[in-house]
DNA sequence: AGCACGCCGACT
DNA sequence: GTCGGCGTGCTC
């Protein structure tokens, strides 16, 4: 009865260190690295990645006998290596990252058969690696769409909102993977996707992984920072799983589609001109308009395009009723219980926009006992309220940049089946609400890209765009849309991040402390006696808007040298993983 | 004896 | 990070 062993990462959340749990097989059992199996764990079976095979084991005592481990999936080998290196560069163990990968597994899930080898790279010719600018990434001739219908194999299309998801896989006749998808669908798209010789899989970043599988990656927006975790999520930069799924297989294609290129990156000049109808309007003191938020002119050419039976779609970014919740007399804001973000207001309902919880909103002020909330900016609500009183018409609707997003992909499509091109107006209330949100040393990184987006779309619309806003921003913004105007606006950016001492200029490492600031002041002494002389270590900053209920919290910021390796600021920073939530700074696309 | 609660170490 | 084993202490 002689055994041999498998290494296995389960999928459940553990704390950092805890990682590999090893399993018994009877010596004429085959099993794979890189094979998706069940095993036993306390009470429960849960799904495992086999990371390594073995004659003996340190814990053999205690290794439970898998008698028949039947692969449900065979990833291959590099996904194994994948979640190691996704595991240590988010400083989260791997059964963690696993978890977010593979959640549940149906009760009634096939096993392969037994022999069935699986094949992890097609014959390919050279692969290919680029980024593609364009101002319409999903139609243009050699954009997203036709990229897909040409490539061979396994193509894995990541693309940052359910909603773009939704209508590619719709468009593409193609299966999805966001975290609307349910848990059996989930496990279907995933298992079918690394099964299939031919297949084609849309995926929000939650799919990001599947590129260690994957023939083809097609990458919709990639210098999109809304890509980007926020804190609750694990830190994973799905940017830097294709990045590195790229680096460990090289017959792997990939190809990133964009608007804007970023900040940093060594592709300058190559930001699309964007010819779009533009006109703009600065903010007046007085317009004395009927509608709060819109000039008289605005308002007299979305009656223009309504006469002609047009839609008329008014971008307006602040979402709800009101921009937050805050009281009138007194400056006290409501805060999320859950994540201290400002609340937004939307009738009698209240809406975290960066958890997505919801509740009731106050009767009064936490703080004073007023009542007059209004002193957050009109929301979309409201002004959609005044929108339909006024103008008495259903062509005309007021919506926030996602929605904008969404909306354009889906009457892209209708007129592509050939329905009839009424003319669009779009109007913008206010350009510089496109950036709201960002701390100030990002500002015009974030209101550049997401102008040239909306811009961008209203092209694919054939809109006309009247843009409202400061006059300053307004006078800018046109050179935002050519080649030119994006590569001075980067030049500027890059060295006043220089100056600042701010990434991409330099590297960046944030460690964010629970704790008083006695604490993070005591890490940061400890970093300073470890690292070497060369990095600084700056801060605690302690962090703002965090409700009583939680702990304070403290960042850390450390900065080596910009020749540092990714590997080497990982190792220096790995023994504090216990203590801190460590983000790197997000790395530039194939620079 | 039967059960609720909470602490603390182990999870293979 | 959970889970669950086990000790404590309260109730029937």
């Amino acid at each position: 009865m002689s055994n041999k062993f498998l290494s296995a990462v389960p999928s459940i959340r553990t704390i950092p260190g805890v990682d590999v749990f090893d399993y018994a097989i009877p010596e004429d059992v085959t099993v794979a690295v890189g094979d998706v199996i069940r095993v036993p764990f306390r009470k429960k079976e849960l799904p495992a990645l086999v990371v390594a095979m073995s004659e003996t084991s340190p814990v053999a005592a205690k290794a439970h006998l898998l008698s028949r481990p039947d692969p449900l999936l065979s990833l291959g080998p590099v996904a194994a290596q994948l979640l190691f290196d996704a595991s240590r560069r988010s400083f989260t163990s791997q059964p963690s990252v696993l978890l977010s990968w593979i959640r549940t597994i149906p009760k009634r899930a096939k096993t392969i058969p037994s022999g069935d080898q699986q094949i992890h790279a097609q014959e390919q010719s050279t692969p290919i690696r680029e980024t593609r600018f364009r101002v319409d990434r999903w139609n243009d001739e050699r954009g997203v769409l036709a990229e897909a219908k040409k490539s061979r194999g396994r193509v894995l299309i990541l693309t940052p909102w359910h909603h773009r998801a939704d209508e590619l896989a719709a468009r593409l006749g193609a299966s999805v993977l966001h975290a609307n998808v349910a848990d059996g669908a989930a496990w279907k798209a995933v298992s079918t996707f690394a099964s299939a010789t031919d297949h084609i899989l849309i995926a929000t970043r939650i799919g990001a992984w599947l590129s260690a599988v994957a023939d083809v990656v097609l990458v919709d927006e990639p210098e999109n920072d809304d890509f980007k975790s926020d804190e609750l999520s694990p830190r994973l930069d799905s940017r830097w799983l294709v990045a590195k799924a790229a680096q460990l297989r090289p017959r792997l294609s990939v190809i990133a589609f964009s608007t804007t290129n970023r900040l940093g990156v060594a592709d300058t000049k190559q930001a699309p001109t964007i010819n779009v109808a533009l006109s703009r309007e600065p903010w007046k003191r007085r317009w004395g308009s009927q509608i709060d938020l819109l000039s008289p002119s605005s308002v007299m050419q979305i009656e223009e395009t309504l006469k002609k039976n047009g839609d008329a779609w008014i971008l307006h970014p602040i979402s709800g009723d009101r921009a937050s919740l805050a009281c009138r007399d007194c400056g006290w804001a409501a805060v999320c219980s859950f994540c201290s973000f400002r609340l937004s207001q939307n009738g009698r309902s209240i809406l975290c926009k960066r958890c997505g919880r919801k509740g009731t909103a106050p009767d009064e002020c936490g703080s004073c006992g007023g009542m007059d909330f209004s002193r957050g900016q009109p929301g979309a609500e409201h002004l959609a309220k005044q929108c339909a009183t006024y103008f008495q018409s259903d062509r005309i609707r007021v919506i926030d940049p996602m929605e904008f997003d969404r909306l354009a992909h889906a009457k892209r499509t209708t007129d592509q089946e050939g329905a009839c091109h009424a003319p669009l107006q779009i109007i913008l209330t206010d350009i510089s609400l496109l950036a709201s949100g960002v701390e100030d040393i990002r500002r015009k990184e974030r209101l550049l890209i997401a102008w040239r987006r909306v811009c961008a779309s209203a092209v694919v619309l054939q809109a006309k765009f009247h843009a409202q806003g400061h006059e300053e921003a307004l006078n800018d913004c046109a050179d935002w849309l050519t080649t030119v105007g994006v590569s001075t606006v980067w030049e500027t950016e890059l060295r006043e991040r220089r100056a600042f001492g701010y990434p991409p200029a330099v590297r960046l490492a944030k460690l964010l402390i629970d704790g008083s600031m006695d604490m993070a002041e005591a890490i940061k002494t400890e970093l300073m006696g470890v690292l070497p002389q060369t990095w600084s270590v700056e801060g605690p900053y302690p962090v703002e808007y965090r409700s009583y209920t939680r702990v304070p919290r403290h960042i850390v910021h450390v900065k080596p040298p910009v020749t540092t390796s990714e590997p080497e600021l990982i190792d220096a920073l790995n023994p504090w993983k216990k203590r801190a939530l460590i983000d790197l700074d997000p790395i530039a696309f194939f620079s």
